[in-house]
RNA sequence: GGGGUCGUAGCUUAGCCCGGUUUAAAGCGCCACACUGUCACUGUGGAGAUCGCGGGUCCAAAUCCCGUCGGCCCCGCCA
């Protein structure tokens, strides 16, 4: 016989306008209380909870986790017990019948209950895990903003277009993950870390508003908000300049802040800051803008002084800076040795302090500030009885790196960073390209197919290293959110740009080939930018790190705790893609 | 590759500094019994831990030392 195990109802919507209706529910069993006498059930599905009163012999087995269905007819709560707390708190249902639809062993941790379990546990169970109110709640947001973001594209005649996930390696920045070819030994796909390459050359095609929702791969190491897979928002757009990008770019996430992070703060309007100006006055390209507290240059003060570290900085083209820690004088000796071994470890001299109070200025250096130096610095600093000005020497990268962390610290000793806002910043004009570290040879900022600043295009015969580019993020509360640029479709351009980073024709050829021959075909002009969605909904979701919104992450090692991945293969089929293995015992 | 931190019943923790009244404790969960109005039900009873693993010091190690494994955080890295 059949068995009538189809739900009519799910578990969160009953209410007293259902009185009399016959239901089937079915769901979880969250908890069970048993009186002897009679037994009430709390059912769970994703949608809520619905008290279930079943009578002791209808109960017997059923315990927490086990998947139940159950019938009866709905009926209001006798008066006094109803629950405020409930959305079906108002009803229950008295069962008729109670079938056990599937057992369940008792799990390793308790799905009721907001007590932290060990995040290893979590993930090894993650199926369990998902059952949990947090995580439910966060995959369920996930899908609703993501759809929001493809109807709000959908609407304005974007075209969704899935691009392949194996695709040529083209090294250049973040390592790629490999997968070996079957069919051509010893050659590779790679899985892409963005379709960058492939949504230009859609561009190309004529599909002048691209958006995708889409996988990306970096085989780098781990980070809170980094996994080895993740999502992005892809965008790309032709016969676009760089207003054109932010502008609905800025649209969409002041939508989805007013639609998904109900009750909080918006900083409007966006204020957009060149690159310049974010790091002269906050020293990062992704300021937390929640936080006052502004870099100030106190080079020129001090270039006289007979204190040497700080003359000396300006004879070699550094510079002295500073911020002023409203109420920091507070801070103790342990404090500012943190502070000053911080600002250390990004290779700064050290971060030197100047405590206001109302007998003077308390401080290791002040004997080697004259008073009109002092009074000078205080000035600027607009520091008041109480305050604590950090001063930090030496070159731009030093200097910037040091003061942002100490603002970020101060901020969080004293508790300045209102966790009820959203300010978001738009940062543009990035530099074109910058030094490599180990190689001293010049790197692209963003990508090689990043345009300069129409104004800056002589700057890249004479001096490359000081051109702008056309690139942008989206940065909120000190995360980047989002980045793009808009690229080169001028193929004398690009040449320069390869010559500059010291691509040879070859190089280029080998590489980016499919690229440059389709640009030879009428490339639009375009531009586009892409967003870590992960990070965005962990943000909106308040969670301190993206596995927290994502269904089946990896650990901070890469791996499946739940499945196992990554994992030994048969050596047949190992053999079968050509590649050797070593194995050492 | 480097630095930090954590690891004690199924879960969350206390104990660790300062070794010995610890038969390793508590709350939750689990098992059993009782209970007709609870909703984190309640009450009574019970089971459950060689303290991540290996080695060392000591009369004695969860506790001190060395090593190792694993999780997390950070730096490097992430065009």
């Amino acid at each position: 016989m059949h068995k009538t195990a189809y739900r009519m109802h799910t578990c969160g919507e009953l209410q007293k306008s259902d009185v009399g209706k016959n239901v089937i529910l079915c769901g979880w069993v969250m908890r069970r209380r048993d009186h002897g006498g009679l037994v009430f059930v709390d059912l769970r599905d994703r949608y809520g909870l619905t008290q279930i009163v079943l009578d002791p012999s209808k109960a017997e087995n059923i315990k927490p986790e086990y998947v139940v269905c159950v019938s009866g007819k709905v009926r209001v709560r006798p008066s006094g017990m109803i629950n405020a707390k409930l959305a079906t708190g108002e009803i229950e249902v008295p069962a008729d019948s109670a079938e056990i639809l599937s057992e369940s062993k008792t799990p390793p941790f308790e799905i009721d209950s907001e007590k932290e379990v060990n995040e290893e546990l979590r993930l090894e169970y993650r199926y369990l895990d998902l059952r949990r109110e947090r995580m439910q709640k966060n995959i369920i947001l996930r899908h609703k903003l993501v759809k929001f973001v493809r109807d709000f594209f959908d609407k304005k005649d974007f075209l969704e277009i899935e691009t392949p996930v194996l695709i040529k390696g083209t090294p250049e920045g973040s390592r790629e993950y490999i997968v070996p070819s079957r069919l051509y030994p010893g050659k590779f796909y790679v899985l892409p870390q963005s379709p960058q390459q492939l949504k230009q050359l859609l561009m190309v095609a004529g599909f002048d508003k691209y958006f995708q929702i889409v996988k990306c791969f970096r085989d780098e190491d781990q980070r809170g908000d980094r996994q080895p897979e993740f999502t992005q928002i892809d965008i790309e757009m032709s016969f676009v300049d760089v207003a054109d990008i932010l502008s609905i770019n800025e649209e969409l996430v002041l939508e989805l802040l007013r639609k998904f992070a109900i009750g909080k703060k918006i900083t409007t309007p966006v204020p957009r800051l060149t690159w310049q100006e974010a790091m002269d006055k906050y020293g990062s390209d992704k300021p937390d803008l929640r936080i006052g507290m502004e870099i100030f240059d106190i080079t020129d003060i001090v270039a006289g002084s007979s204190f040497k570290v700080f003359s000396e900085t300006k004879k070699s083209g550094g510079f002295v800076r500073a911020i002023n820690v409203v109420g920091g004088s507070k801070f103790s000796r342990k404090e500012l040795d943190d502070l000053d071994a911080m600002a250390k470890t990004f290779g700064a001299g050290g971060l030197m302090h100047l405590i206001i109070e109302k007998e003077g200025i308390k401080s290791p250096v002040a004997k080697y500030l004259n008073e009109k130096e002092l009074s000078e610095i205080t000035k600027i600093a607009g520091a008041k009885n109480g305050d604590c000005i950090l001063i930090c020497a030496g070159n731009f990268k030093t200097v910037c790196e040091a003061l942002s962390n100490a603002r970020l610290a101060c901020a969080a000793k004293l508790n300045l960073i209102d966790k009820n806002t959203f300010a978001l910043c738009w940062i543009t004009d990035f530099p074109m390209f910058e030094i490599n570290k180990e190689t001293k040879k010049i790197d692209s900022c963003h990508h090689p197919f990043t345009a300069p600043l129409d104004e800056d295009a002589d700057l890249l015969k004479k001096e490359p290293i000081k051109a702008r580019a056309k690139a942008y993020d989206l940065v909120i509360n000190g995360l980047e959110i989002a980045s793009g640029s808009i690229r080169i479709h001028d193929s004398k351009l690009q040449s320069t740009i390869f010559d500059i980073l010291g691509i040879t024709h070859e190089d280029a050829k080998n590489r980016f080939g499919h690229l440059l021959r389709a640009f030879e075909y009428g490339p639009p002009p375009h531009g586009g930018i892409a967003w870590g969605i992960d990070r965005f909904i962990m943000m909106i979701c308040d969670e301190p790190n993206i596995r927290e919104v994502i269904a089946f992450p990896k650990d901070q090692k890469a791996k499946d705790l739940m499945t196992g991945a990554p994992s030994n293969l048969p050596d047949s089929q190992v053999k079968e893609m050509h590649i050797m293995v070593s194995r050492f015992a």
